[in-house]
DNA sequence: GACTAGTCAGTAACGATTACTATATAGTAT
DNA sequence: ATACTATATAGTAATCGTTACTGACTAGTC
């Protein structure tokens, strides 16, 4: 999918970063901690700041494009805006997409009133390397 | 239960700061944000420092006495240490409580060699007086 | 080709958290 | 009780992630 339709068709201008940007985020779907990502956009303009990387996400988070979670108070952005679940290894910080299982039903000891419009959950483990490492350590 | 015990019992210290924390927290259910602790504790310890306040946090949690998840980014304190999951309204932001339910399953489709310990999760709506409000406005 | 709203880079501000250091205190032995 | 030692505390500064602000710039449009 062309990048710039997409930006278009939510009223955003079109920019080389914004585009950099979408390019790096929307078609390969993938996590972007801001940082990171401004990192690695520097390579290809050094002269883009961290904030225009926040207001980018920012805004594509507006739009839907992406969505927004936090990890340990850290907030990383997902290209993929469907509901679903991330699993985190605690040794390495791997992040991965879980898909959301059938059990979005709402607690049933929510107390009566509430209006519950969706969740998310972070699973936290070891990934298949670090599992590895530290069940050889523990053994 | 007597908190100087409690303390006692994981090799901490007993001082008049942590058993004011301990009693705040850990008495009653509760959660707490260190900044709004901090602040509640200044009018029985004029000279109390925040740091005190993350330090004696952060000792409690190692020591298992409280467990620290985020919302939204920011740190918050819950005595309550067994698995459960939050609500948090996104108008007021209060927060509740939320027994586990029975689906702490792993997800079938974790990608094997994964090792799953545990999962936070926080459902997010609005809660009752908010919801009330939003709903005339919407309707 | 000019206009204009929105974007950009740069920097400063901000809030939450952590690090550092000297002083004070809890726990323990004397 | 008193002294001793390890640790907690207060105070402050530093750090990190994020947001706000400003003026220059540019994409989209006429």
């Amino acid at each position: 999918m062309d990048m710039r339709t997409v930006l278009h068709q939510h009223g955003l201008r079109v920019t080389p970063q914004r585009l950099a940007i979408a390019d790096r985020l929307l078609a390969e779907a993938r996590h972007a901690v801001p940082q990171e990502l401004y990192e690695d956009l520097r390579e290809r303009f050094p002269s883009m700041s961290l904030n225009t990387v926040y207001m980018t996400l920012s805004q594509f988070e507006e739009n839907g494009l992406l969505r927004r979670f936090y990890v340990d108070g850290r907030a990383v952005f997902d290209s993929n805006t469907a509901p679903h679940d991330h699993a985190c290894c605690r040794s390495c910080g791997v992040l991965i997409d879980l898909p959301q299982r059938d059990d979005v039903a709402v607690p049933s000891a929510l107390p009566s009133g509430w209006r519950i419009e969706g969740y998310s959950r972070l699973w936290s483990g070891l990934c298949p390397a670090c599992s590895e490492l530290e069940g050889v350590a523990e053994a």
